[in-house]
DNA sequence: TGTACATCAGTGAACGCGCGTTCACTGATGTAC
DNA sequence: TGTACATCAGTGAACGCGCGTTCACTGATGTAC
C-alpha cells in the first residue's frame, strides 16, 4: 500500500502523482462524504499545489470518476473471488462491501448511473464482471430473457439494501435478527438472492 | 395549485412564502437535481430577497428537509391509495413515483436516513403510512419478525429498483422486456413484491 | 563524460463567482384604546 | 372612526469563504550528439 514496486521509477517529481491524487480523493470521500470534495481539499490531501491535478485530470469530475473506477475494480474483484470460491454469495458480498464503504459506493454509484457501458457486452469492464458475479448467483437453468430479469434483480435488491441498510428505522429489527451480517442474509434471502452457504 | 383559498387571508406581505419556498426549491430540485440547490437561488425562484427565506426557515436544510417532508407525504398519501383500492402493487407505486421525481427522491431518500422515526411505532407519519402500505401487500399470516422482515424486504427491493431502473445498462432489456412499466413489474414480481392486479 | 536542449510535472499567485448568513432597516398589518 | 404603538415579514447591502480554473513560471528529468 505505502510504496508499489521500489524497481520502479519513482517519476519525475512526485512519484506517482495521479495515483496519489485518486487515494487522496478516496480518503477524503470516505471520511467526509463525497459532496465535501473538492479539487483543493484533495490537492491539500496529497500536499501539492491547487494547480497540480490538471496535469493528470482534465477537471474534477474526471477525478471523482476515478476514484468511482477504483471502486468498482475492487468490488468486482472480490465478488468474482466469492463466486469462485462459492464460500458465499456474491450478492451478500456486494452488500458488505457497499456497507463498508457508504460514501464510496454513493461515489461509484454516481458515476454508473450515466455510464452506457455494456456496449460490446462481452467485455472485461468492472462492471461487467460484477454482472457476471450476479449471473453465477443466478439459476443458469432460466430462459436468457428470465436469467437477465434475475441478474438485474439480484443487482437491485442488492443495491437497495446496500443503501436502506443504514436506516435507522431498522435499528430494532437489526438487533431482534441477530446484527448486522444476519440482518443482511435474511434480508437477501427473502428477495432470494443470498444463496447462503451454511448457517 | 396556484392559489390554495382565496377566503384565507392572503398574509402579511407575501401570502404564503413559506409555502411558495417550499415548492420553489422542490421546482429546482426536479430540474436541477439537489446539489444545484442554494437558498440564494430558492429566493430568486420565488422572487423574494436572500434573506427572506431566514424568516421561515432556520437555515438551508431545514428548507430541504421541509421539501423532502413535502415528497414523503406525497408518496404515502399514494401508497395508501393504491393499497386501499387494492387496484395495484403499493410496490410498484412506490417505484413508479420515485422514477417519476427522480432527483426529489434522493433528497427524500437523504433526508430518511438519519431520522430515527418510528419510535412511538403506531405514527401518522409518513414513513409510518410507507411502512403500512407495504405491510398490506405482505402475506399478513407470518410470524411478526418475519412479517417485518418481508416489509423491509419489499422497502429495499422497491427502493433499489428505483434508483437503478435509470441505469442506461438496462436499456434494452428494458425495451425487450415491453417497456418501462412492464420492466418494473418483472423486476418487483422477481423479487417477490409486485402482487400485479391483472396482467 | 559533457553540453545543449526539449519535455513536462510541479508552483504560487490571481481571477471571478456564488454561496450561506448577518445586519440594520423599512413598511405593511393587526391591536388597544 | 382615529390615533399610537407593537409586531413581524420583508429588503438590500455587506461579510468572509472556499471553490474551480487559468496563467506564466521554474526546475528537475530525460535525450541527442
Amino acid at each position: 500500500m505505502s510504496d508499489s514496486e521500489p524497481s520502479a521509477p519513482r517519476g519525475y517529481h512526485h512519484g506517482d502523482l495521479r495515483r496519489a491524487l485518486v487515494e487522496a480523493g478516496r480518503r477524503l470521500v470516505e471520511a467526509e462524504g463525497s459532496t465535501a470534495l473538492s479539487l483543493r481539499a484533495v490537492a491539500r490531501e496529497a500536499g501539492v499545489s491547487p494547480a497540480a491535478p490538471y496535469h493528470h485530470f482534465k477537471d474534477k469530475s474526471e477525478l471523482l470518476e476515478a476514484i468511482a473506477d477504483q471502486g468498482w475494480d475492487e468490488l468486482s474483484d472480490i465478488m468474482d473471488a466469492v463466486a469462485a470460491q462459492h464460500e458465499s454469495s456474491p450478492g451478500v458480498a456486494y452488500v458488505r462491501y457497499a456497507r463498508a464503504h457508504p460514501a464510496l459506493y454513493r461515489v461509484m454509484y454516481d458515476a454508473a448511473r450515466d455510464r452506457l457501458s455494456i456496449p460490446g457486452e462481452a467485455e472485461d469492464s468492472a462492471h461487467a464482471k460484477v454482472r457476471r458475479a450476479f449471473l453465477a448467483a443466478a439459476d443458469a437453468a432460466e430462459a436468457p430473457l428470465d436469467l437477465e430479469l434475475a441478474i438485474v434483480a439480484a443487482w437491485c435488491a442488492a443495491h437497495g439494501l446496500a443503501e436502506m441498510a443504514a436506516f435507522k428505522h431498522f435499528h430494532r429489527l437489526r438487533a431482534e435478527v441477530g446484527g448486522e451480517d444476519a440482518f443482511l442474509q435474511a434480508v437477501l434471502g427473502r428477495l432470494g438472492v443470498a444463496r447462503d452457504p451454511r448457517p
